[in-house]
DNA sequence: ATAATTGCAAAGTCTTTGCAGTTTG
DNA sequence: CAAACTGCAAAGACTTTGCAATTAT
């Protein structure tokens, strides 16, 4: 794998403030004892980059595909799973089929469109009331992050 | 198959509510096109007699094979999308392995433990004021039982 | 009779794993 | 250098599909 051309596509790829939080999430795996390759850079860059920050793992591969071509699925499920590990980035099952991920950086909750399986993002705060009742009512503590809301988008209500 | 085999395992593993419920369901059925057969009895009942309702495909199997050893996956996963489709049980998707179906007569919110993987109910009122914040702010519309609650039981909290 | 359902086998999708070679710290 | 990572191939878990034979209405 040619490093310059690596260089190069973090390069262009990276606006500044994702570059900062780039760094943020390489530091932190370094910390755990991990390296920090290419391939890793590239994969938090696609998630970086992305359109709405939700992917599939085949999304990630065709992403760091277009600048490495031998990618592997294989390698994008292990460095999803260090990355979901190390508590930088969030896995959600939205239904059937492929789980999602995205950075937690920023904190949000995901509605999922059954209709047209669009993942649209709610205020942090939505489930607080409810994870309050859930652990005095039953004990159960909430995980509003790790609970995505099923229903309708306006386009698919109508 | 047997019709008089079958015959005597509904009528052991059927109490009188369930067996209202199951007439119930296939009256439904019936009145969509549907033909009832014996697997369909058992796939129900199955439903009906188990400890939390809350199945997977796999666990319908095992059950119905108790019965008819020659039951097949393809028939347990054809049959429960019909019955889903008809409204009288409902598939969650609750991580990532298989989806579990329930009844959907008894209104209810799913509970999962992302520690241990149990799954309780929860009040069915516990999302209602999400919903109507939900679709008065962002115009989505809520399905509170197609939404399982993540997070961790108390044995888990521990 | 005829349309629906079943068993079976095969394939499909998504994900994990074992291993030998390569790269990072 | 030692430990971690990667590509690759193979397998694993869960689900769907095609088809001929059977069954319900």
């Amino acid at each position: 794998m040619s490093r310059n051309r690596i260089a190069d596509a973090v390069e262009r790829a990276t606006d500044p403030a994702a570059a900062a939080h780039l760094a943020a999430i390489l530091e932190r795996l370094r910390h755990d004892g991990g390296r920090v390759t290419a391939t890793r850079r590239l994969v938090i860059d696609a998630m970086l980059g992305s359109h709405d920050h939700h992917l599939t793992a085949a999304d990630v591969v065709e992403a760091v595909r277009r600048d490495e071509p031998d990618f592997h699925p294989s390698t994008v499920y292990r460095t999803l799973d260090r990355l979901t590990e190390l508590g930088v980035v969030d896995r959600i099952q939205i239904g059937p089929g492929p789980a999602v991920y995205h950075l937690s950086h920023r904190p949000h909750r995901h509605l999922v469109c059954d209709g047209c399986g669009a993942v649209r993002e709610a205020p942090p705060d939505v489930l607080d009331a409810v994870a309050t009742r859930l652990a005095t009512e039953t004990g159960f503590a909430l995980n509003p992050g790790a609970t995505p809301l099923h229903g309708l988008c306006e386009a698919c209500t109508i």
